[in-house]
DNA sequence: CCGGAGTGATAATTCGCATTATCAACGGTT
DNA sequence: AACCGTTGATAATGCGAATTATCACTCCGG
């Protein structure tokens, strides 16, 4: 009758062995001290009738007696595993699960957070965050006043994407897209060309401010990179490169760089003999016409890693001395040169 | 660490609302009777001050006092979000997430079981399964060990895919391998085979034997099929069919099947004109010469989403009661025609 | 032969939450 | 005024493991 069928408890173990609960969490924890002595003879009759039983710790009662859980969370604002958005979520959730491997951790998927415009809410009437130590975000866009509330909620996380659009100092893990771009648009002024034109949609993230703010830097050198926003209607395009003489198009992303591939084959031009193409960003899995595109390989698999190993570290340094670690970190990624950025005049 | 900075407990919760630890707990879980009373207005209250906090129950403790968590947990043997074990995880993993979703309930990933000979192990010092409210166990082949214990334990879990080769009643959610495999033999009747060899490595796994008996079921139809157990040498295959005079080769799988286009295309013989193909599994993503090939498609995500909703009924159900809920459970899949599996002679 | 040091082990308490048993105050009846 | 049911709430307890505070006993030196 001492609980659940099926169940063995310290105390169970403990009558077995002829000695009290105490010795047995000794005995498992291997405790020893001026104050805790326990002879070897007993510690093996306790050994040998937990080999006997089919005794297991109750997780649960560890952690309330107030050991580390080891649990990690995971928030996603989209769902993760579904086969479109793997593209995008795979190489970091592998990341994820590797690094959570490596430190005996634990990782809890947030998916009863409910659905809101397609989006899943972090904050709700039963915010079941807490449950882990500590938790990663992912998402291409999240939500800053999350950001912020689990700042003054002191709260261990961690953003996978650069995040200082707040004022709150929020812990990330990104790339530095800014040096990627920077040898990218150094790698086609060698080439010959002169004139480009970058087509981003308008949007205001961090990561898309670095791209612009290296565009800008492109001005004095011998690139000269025109900026130009867009929707979704492209059509503008052809007589805008035309107008800036332009030979070469970077776009935001692959798929941005796909359409106007599109829109520029349509008008005739010869793609990438009169107009070297490149995204700045990812372009793994992303061709054009057979091409390799040329653009960024993003090391997602380490940024997971990183994230988590920052995670751990948040988690285990008190709160007072966060000041100590460094919460904000760029990582490197490599230039994919790939076969759409070309010399000037189309010569390979 | 359990001085966690901030922790809010009922307690904290209690003083706020100028109440007891008790009512607080009364409130948060709507109880209500004839030995429970507790007014709106007290009621408002105690809510008010939980909303103005950040409190959320702690998942230990609320186990430890024997309710659910709604956590449910997903236990791999193998590491689950790889590039290359997303092929088969991938769909799985997806259908769980959406049925997780569903019933607002929350994933843990068990990535902390330590890695052995490749493996990961489920029981171990520091088991910590019972965390969860119940698991889901996936894999290509587990430890029928494990499972007798889970059952022995009364722990609430489901296995995805067939699993009664132990003597314990373990409850699964599985495909229906025997009625598929009869539709495909039937079809290669109907072009007109008479004989054929299924090729199969020698494992002896519950779906291994399923596919087998119905091989066997063929002896007394039209088509009359030879199992032929092979290793990693395939040479013997091309005399082996010639000899049976067989028009149709079985494999027990899409790897296997190409293994073996690839010996028969070598000994010269014309696929599928001489010698019709067909694996007698997934054959999603597996091409012959840009044909698609013919097998089953199983409908993975919906397996996923069954196993959830029966684990969620056995979290539910107590075990006294577990004789009423049917825990052993085949879906029907999907003959896939595909193009390799021809009429005999080789007309389409 | 008394007191301190050393030994081996246990009772008591804690963690956060749910539940059971219990209690004080009030209002209406006889 | 004594009685009793109702209402609103709380003290006490349990869950399983870890930790702290204690205790009983032996041995040895002075």
């Amino acid at each position: 009758m001492t609980g659940k069928p099926g169940k063995v408890t310290q105390r169970e173990i403990a009558r077995i062995a002829g000695v009290s609960q105490t010795t047995v969490s000794m005995v498992l924890n291997d405790r020893d001290g001026s104050n805790i002595r326990i002879p070897d003879a007993t510690r093996e009759r306790v050994r040998r009738a937990i080999e006997q039983s089919t005794y297991v710790a109750d997780p649960a009662a560890r952690r309330l007696a107030g050991l580390d859980n080891k649990i990690l969370g995971v928030f996603t604002y989209e769902s993760a595993l579904t086969p479109e958005s793997m593209d995008f979520y795979g190489p970091l959730l592998n990341g994820i699960e590797r690094a959570a491997e490596g430190l005996g951790c634990d990782l809890l998927f947030f998916t009863s957070s409910p659905v809101e415009e397609g989006r899943r809410r972090l904050f709700h009437r039963n915010t079941r965050l807490r449950l882990a130590d500590g938790c990663v975000l992912l998402g291409q866009q999240m939500d800053g006043d999350d950001l912020e509330r689990l700042v003054t909620e002191q709260f261990p996380f961690v953003a996978v994407g650069r995040r200082d659009e707040t004022d709150a100092h929020v812990p990330y893990v990104g790339i530095d897209y800014g040096a990627l771009t920077d040898v990218l648009v150094a790698r086609a002024a060698e080439l010959g060309h002169e004139r480009a034109v970058y087509v981003h949609r308008d949007r205001d993230s961090p990561t898309a401010r670095d791209r612009l703010a290296a565009v800008a830097r492109a001005e004095g050198g011998p690139l000269h990179v025109t900026p130009a926003a867009v929707g979704d209607d492209l059509s503008g395009l052809p007589g805008l490169i035309a107008g800036a003489a332009a030979t070469v198009v970077f776009a935001e992303d692959a798929f941005l760089l796909e359409d106007v591939a599109l829109v520029l084959g349509e008008a005739g031009l010869d793609l990438p003999g009169a107009v070297s193409l490149a995204a700045l960003a990812e372009v793994r899995g992303h061709r054009l016409n057979e091409r390799p595109l040329s653009g960024f390989h993003l090391p997602r698999q380490q940024i997971a890693a990183e994230a988590l190993a920052l995670l751990q570290q948040l988690i285990s340094t008190p709160p007072e001395e966060h000041g100590t670690v460094a919460t904000q970190r760029l990582l490197q990624g490599e230039v994919a040169f790939g076969d759409t950025l070309v010399a000037r005049g189309g010569a390979r």
